[in-house]
DNA sequence: CTGTTAGCGCGTTCAT
DNA sequence: ATGAACGCGCTAACAG
């Protein structure tokens, strides 16, 4: 019990037997053993993210910042994936099965029973990426729909009239190309300040530069007066402003293009792109924060954040 | 005991058993503690990948591909960020402390102490990406130097002479670059096929777009012969051909952009990047095939694996 | 500050 | 095919 002592409070511990206890340590090559400390503790001090996929950029800096946050408050990242589906069972199952002290959901929807089972877990839950409209526990993201409405204002403002929005074939992504819609087509704007017409192109999952590229050649294919589009990811905007590169279009004069992540390669590419940023840092952070503290039996103040967005105003649009 | 039976070797348990236990589990939202089940069995179906960053996009085909052939066999990843520079040892420990039945380390270099901890751990560890000379246990990978070496002769073969090498700080970067050198200037070779100078440009890590503009301006003033370059990074050479296109330097006529990586983009922009691919999927799944396999009590033939490279032509060099 | 006792929830082992 | 006994390595709780 002194050695457990030792090497978990040492304070409480004096100065002989902590030397007795690191000696051993260093003659026998001890290294604690955390499974039988969290089977004894019911703390496992493991937390368990889960993306849809952990290759595209946009779950990066997040996943970054939670590996950071949660490595110096002693906590280790179990990383799942997810497809861009529901969430499986089984997946929970393995996940849960970690005795986790906390979950964090990137842009992972959960069935209603995997809702359930999460609620019953009886650990910290954070959902981020959306901000959900029935929140598990805590949420913290941005609103999509604001980011659409604030983006169609823009483009509008600048004088587009034909606008098309590319994104996700997923059910948000729907929600998300909705929004951007209705902002654009919104009835209560005077005729001068709104849309002509939007359309909506989706693309598989994962979205990349090919798939940003095929989309706008459909796009144009379907409304050639298109002078703006929106895009769900700066990969698939890169894609867009390539293929108008590819048909001679010039871009933002001929097609305007709005990107969304402000990935790092978004202000040094040429042309420089006009995007949506949000702050992945912060999200991981405060998600971060917000599990440690609840694990360590501190409550938190709010179950929402929002953690906002801004155009950021480039060459492209 | 029965119940344990049924969860794991359902087949060794009277369907009547079966049936009351999957019940019983339905009823009270049993889920299996894998801590219990790992201090016990003492295997804890955990394998921990250290990488250096995991925000960078180099990794995130390896990673994905380890998620992917881990979780069809049952197996968890940990991951663990690392930085750029030597492992800490408390980043030892914790990963260690989660007694992983094996671990993954990509472009991760221990310590004289940390691969002693390594060895002595008894589990089952992967080096990737780099082929290490002195192997831990099992490597997968590719040789930066034969990369090297087949960069430099293709672009002397296309008639450059004057070659630049943009790579990263650190001390396994700075080999990567004495090989381009040294495979450029090779006195074995005639001299009509032979660079005639060669500059290298070291970036901060991690590398991106920014750094290849900022590294091509300062090769330039260098060295304003220089007619190609090689970068280890795709993001690197984007913003090698961005820069150049900012100056009116025409690619790959005045200035040929060799990249690494073949990350997804590569193809898909304009100018498409003439670069190095590597199979990282096919790392992943080495890796995790392995670790698997020998965490299983099986034995494993092969303890290097090569998987090679190739240079894949575009419009750049 | 130090030590004793008990038990976390499983799987191993051996017996039936 | 099933069950009993035990222990994995640690920490909680309590006593001193």
């Amino acid at each position: 019990m002194s050695a457990s002592r030792a090497l978990n409070t040492p304070a409480q511990v004096s100065e002989e037997i902590l030397g007795r206890v690191q000696e051993a340590v260093n003659a026998t090559g001890y290294v604690r053993n955390r499974l039988a400390g969290a089977l004894a503790s019911r703390r496992s001090r493991l937390v368990a993210a889960l993306v849809p996929n952990v290759a595209g950029p946009v779950f990066q800096d997040l996943i970054q910042a939670l590996i950071a946050a949660l490595g110096s408050a002693g906590y280790q990242l179990i990383l799942a994936q997810s497809g861009y589906g529901e969430l499986p069972e089984e997946l929970l199952d393995a996940v849960l099965g970690q005795r986790p002290d906390g979950l964090v959901l990137a842009g992972v929807v959960p069935s209603a029973r995997g809702r359930e089972r999460l609620k019953s877990a009886g650990i910290p839950v954070v959902e981020t990426w959306d901000m959900v409209p029935a929140p598990l526990d805590m949420v913290v993201g941005f609103s999509h729909e604001k980011i659409a409405a604030a983006v169609a204002a823009y483009l509008i403002a600048a004088g587009h009239r034909h606008l098309a929005f590319v994104g996700g074939n997923h059910a948000r992504a729907r929600r998300r190309a909705r929004s951007f819609v209705a902002a654009a087509l919104d009835k209560r704007r005077p005729a001068s300040r709104r849309a002509a017409a939007v359309v909506v192109e989706a693309v598989a999952a994962p979205a990349d530069v090919r798939s940003g590229r095929d989309a706008l050649a459909r796009i144009l294919a379907q409304q050639p007066k298109t002078d703006a589009v929106f895009c769900s990811s700066d990969l698939l905007a890169l894609g867009v402003v390539t293929e108008a590169q590819a048909r001679g279009l010039r871009v933002p004069d001929d097609l305007a293009v709005v990107g969304f992540g402000d990935l790092q390669f978004a202000g040094d590419i040429l042309p420089a792109l006009t995007t949506v940023r949000i702050d992945s840092a912060a999200i991981g952070e405060t998600a971060a924060r917000f599990i440690v503290a609840r694990a360590e039996g501190r409550d938190v103040a709010a179950r929402t954040v929002d953690t906002g967005f801004s155009i950021i105003q480039r060459d492209t649009a």
